[in-house]
DNA sequence: CTGAAAGCGCTAACAT
DNA sequence: ATGTTAGCGCTTTCAG
């Protein structure tokens, strides 16, 4: 709390005026002298006066933060995101409570509703790859809570949202795969439920669809808990690499299902590329030193969370409703490096 | 904001008794009926009452959240701090507002000042590497904050800290590299000022000593901004690999500067560890996967979060003021990988 | 057992 | 130009 700290009253009673003239005063009303402003300004500067946030919360009927819901911060691409938020949210006057909800659906749920009961003006969200049900959304958003979604977003509300361009960044990657010689290219990804999914699988269907590859759904495979734990990965990699007409090449959907893959596959002694290439959606900064160096689909974290927040503010900030939603999105980048070549130039 | 929210007076005047009744009633009062309590109780549920946190912290003179000062969120050590911390405060009732210094002086200060504007109870601080005048938090101590200090901490306020073993953990990682066979090691730590440099650089000093080597000046590299950009890496390695005594291997003090050095060396086509063996602290989940797999000093970022808060808290809702404060030191882990081997046993 | 009233710090409509 | 008052939602004496 603002310890010991100077109100208003404070400063009125050792100017031997009333409250409200501070007040006033204070936010440069031209309804008060410029002496006593004067007067008012040096008393508050003198005893460092800081508006007591509470009061002026509970007067206002904001609180001037956000809140944030994400799978979590321990995530290259989420922390870039958050980075992004809080460029604009401070510069703006808002802080930011970051809860995370680890995948689940039960703390998505409780997270925000612990958010809102903490008095939020607004709520930034990725939904778990367990939701299905938003109810507890709509409702909030029924109440008047302006809501943004970035990448895993949903159409069943009416609100803005921001992500990246999954489906192309998706074909790019599954087309580099082809171009560069493979054929039987597997896909490892989250929970069919989530939009993310969806999106990024459309794009590795049209880029083999495209160059008269067959979809072969036996190498496509979903992590209902979008890699939460190690071992939904390794299942999967095993059924993959265990198959008779073993994939060539895997193209990974997510930060998390990416690096899990390349450390499961070097555990597991598969070399790659040269028994298994690897390419995937990932924002680490040492997919370069990597071993081998990791192809990658680069999502811009950062400016999906400003553009999100920017929006956000927008929506708390406008006196009135919206009725324009905007959808969002922002380009991803492939970085070409050796996981992904069918021949390893070594160095 | 709670919106379109149920308060306690709408409470009162559905059941038609007073606002204070209702108050009681919510809290288990012993001076409320049974029989009124339930019916409180159930109306409040009916209608899904959330108390006014703003209305709460004002009455109440605290605000029930934690201040978190860090230089980036973009780093696994912090981000596991983060999750340790989050895991007790949020059991607590206690919600946390994430501040990033990115290793400014000036941001650290506007931030504090940012944070117990908008009220916090306690703050956790890793100190930025520029910080070098503390009259901003001993201000807030001595006005009643509580503030515990992790990670670079300091002497000159008399609280809580948590720090991991950095003398122990530095001495570890420099006598492994002793003890494979090399004599020339170089360290790249952060600023002087920091206290982990100087941890970190004891270990390193003292293992160089108990096995009769000479310590070199010029073997030890300070980043006085704590590698925030890569340029201030850059130089000092280019010293350290263009001399004409090169070192043989590269001891690194911290998250950010261990993985840019690896980069870097990448770039220059340094060959590790045939060129210059590297071992560093990071906490980087992709250790084993980077090229080569790096050795590591390993932090107990979640513990240290954990621990911090606990002591947070701990000092907020204890009633008598405490005399005593400990130091708690956290143990580290040395991992060896292959980057800290003098012969690469190839796989 | 229940209610009335005051007050946390700030603001704004309404006096003066 | 300045002061008075009421009230945001909740808690806490203090009366009844």
């Amino acid at each position: 709390m603002n310890f010991g700290a100077v109100t208003i009253k404070d400063i009125a009673k050792e100017l031997g005026i009333s409250a409200s003239a501070v007040s006033k005063a204070l936010k440069d009303s031209h309804e008060i002298s410029e002496k006593t402003k004067k007067l008012v300004l040096e008393c508050a500067k003198k005893h460092n006066y800081q508006p007591n946030p509470m009061a002026q919360s509970l007067k206002r009927g904001n609180s001037k933060s956000l809140g944030i819901v994400i799978s979590t911060i321990d995530n290259q691409f989420f922390s870039q995101v958050i980075n992004g938020i809080e460029s604009v949210a401070y510069s703006k006057g808002y802080n930011v409570i970051i809860t995370q909800t680890h995948e689940s659906y039960d703390l998505e749920l409780s997270n925000v509703n612990h958010l809102t009961v903490r008095a939020i003006d607004g709520l930034l969200i990725s939904l778990s790859t367990e939701t299905r049900n938003l109810d507890h959304l709509k409702y909030l958003h029924d109440k008047g809570l302006p809501i943004v979604f970035f990448d895993r977003v949903t159409d069943e509300l009416e609100t803005h949202s921001v992500i990246a361009d999954n489906c192309k960044g998706a074909y790019e990657a599954t087309k580099h795969l082809i171009d560069v010689g493979f054929r039987k290219i597997a896909h490892v990804t989250s929970s069919p439920h989530v939009s993310i999914t969806a999106e990024r699988l459309k794009g590795y269907k049209l880029a083999l669809e495209e160059n008269n590859i067959p979809i072969d759904e036996k190498y496509i495979k979903y992590c209902l808990h979008g890699g939460r734990d190690l071992a939904e990965i390794e299942n999967v990699l095993a059924e993959l690499i265990q198959s008779t007409d073993r994939p060539e090449a895997i193209f990974t959907a997510s930060e998390r299902i990416t690096t899990t893959t390349l450390t499961i596959l070097h555990r597991l002694g598969v070399k790659i590329p040269q028994d298994i290439a690897l390419l995937g959606f990932t924002n680490t900064h040492l997919a370069e030193v990597l071993n081998p160096s990791l192809s990658a689909v680069y999502q811009p974290g950062f400016d999906m969370g400003k553009k999100a927040t920017e929006m956000l503010i927008g929506l708390i900030e406008t006196k009135r409703p919206i009725t324009e939603f905007q959808k969002v999105v922002l380009p991803t980048e492939l970085f070409i490096r050796d996981s992904s070549q069918p021949v390893l130039i070594s160095k």
